[in-house]
DNA sequence: CGAACAATTGAAAAGATTCAAGAGTTGTGG
DNA sequence: CCACAACTCTTGAATCTTTTCAATTGTTCG
């Protein structure tokens, strides 16, 4: 790994591997790292947007909040990954929170520092649009499953989506903790509805669970049931 | 109307407003505009991006498509609005496609040149990354509508949006033809079903109907059906 | 141990889709 | 100007999926 004198691990941090060397200094001296616990708030759907957010390690839930009751997630980042970005734009608040799903280590860049950055620096500027039209991609790919198909197809592609994302072991566990609630509100679903569907793909041999992580055994029906048509 | 030599509209046109007037020559010499009539497609999900587009009038439908039949509208774009920017990312292919609802001009710039303006305009790249930002929120957002909201809740929602960016006559008249087929693709549900909401909300005089033309007449009860909890 | 919370299952209800069929519109050619 | 075909519009009824409610069992943790 290597990592500058803050800790930050360059290989997996966006902002520090895109700056300029001459720049880091500047870096160093505004962002800041710390760790977030599980189930810890990294920031909160309406509130003012104060900065970006790198994850060195560990993984968090992007969310949208319904009522008191319901929640849609949007997202799951993992090391590498930033969060945050969703309150760039028009409004000053966040559209969105994110808790952590086990502990973080983050990367925090003030929001001035990283206009500023944005503005000086053109190569970041230009692969931070990039990543915003691939996230729009993405987003607009899984609104049209969300509508047009079934929980079984929805479940099914967003755990090929988290195979692949999150990565397995040698059994195909998924290197992701998800508790079924997390599952449901993944899939626009409710929490009886994902675990009578997991029960089915449990049946019929398409995954497999042991403890709390779950493994994708059969990736060919799973990818059947999230096929287009 | 501000327009420039080859006839694109400045006031209008978010590529050429944004470009140094030393770039204007090198933009008239790449881009082209021309008209498409309606139902004529500017583009098709799976063809391989050739360039971005300004619309100078007009209005057209971005879709995704499933199978033969089914379709999801993402978006509408009107008069100032950019379309086919979804393709720019990682994949060389349009996610989507853009239809004519109307006769549209369009402003065409072919992507080499978009990308190289890009990596030259600071502005401009930056003002792209906002839209960008801008456009993922506005995803977000309808995607938790389509999982959270019932259909009635969605069409309501549809509809304010579509009366706040299309505008509206003296009697409340969209200023966007749209077919029942169009906003039920738009709300990811059936004709039939978009049909029944309609008749109900035209019974609880929320909404009004000449001709081809929507009208809401009662703002205040869509709100209702389409606020949260 | 007991309290709180997650998992599990069944049954009823709601919501939306699908199918089917008739009414109304539009456009075309004789 | 009418007849016909091809649409879109409109409505009812059956069906399917999903949600909701409710009740029971299992698990965790102070």
């Amino acid at each position: 790994m290597k990592k500058d004198k803050s800790g930050c691990d360059l290989s997996t941090c966006m902002f520090c591997r895109l700056c300029v060397p001459e720049w880091r200094p500047a870096i160093q001296a505004h962002k800041q790292t710390y760790t977030v616990k599980k189930g810890g708030l990294l920031f909160k759907e309406g509130d003012p947007v104060q900065g970006i957010f790198f994850l060195f390690s560990g993984s968090v839930k992007v969310h949208k909040h319904w009522g008191e009751e319901k929640e849609l997630i949007v997202r799951f980042a993992r090391r590498g990954d930033i969060v945050g970005h969703r309150g760039v734009g028009s409004t000053q608040l966040y559209p969105v929170s994110a808790t952590a799903l086990e502990p973080v280590e983050v990367c925090f860049i003030p929001l001035e520092f990283f206009q500023a950055s944005l503005k000086v620096n053109h190569e970041f500027l230009y692969a931070m649009m990039l990543f915003y039209a691939t996230e729009l991609q993405d987003s607009e790919q899984k609104m049209r499953n969300l509508v047009n198909m079934p929980v079984k197809g929805r479940v099914a592609y967003a755990l090929l989506l988290l195979a692949e994302k999150f990565g397995q072991d040698a059994e195909g566990n998924i290197d992701l903790i998800l508790s079924r609630q997390d599952l449901a509100s993944y899939t626009g679903t409710t929490y009886e509805t994902a675990f009578r569907v997991m029960s089915e793909l449990i049946q019929e041999q398409a995954i497999a669970v042991s403890g709390k992580s779950i493994a994708v055994t059969d990736t060919a029906k799973l990818q059947v049931y999230s096929q287009l048509q």
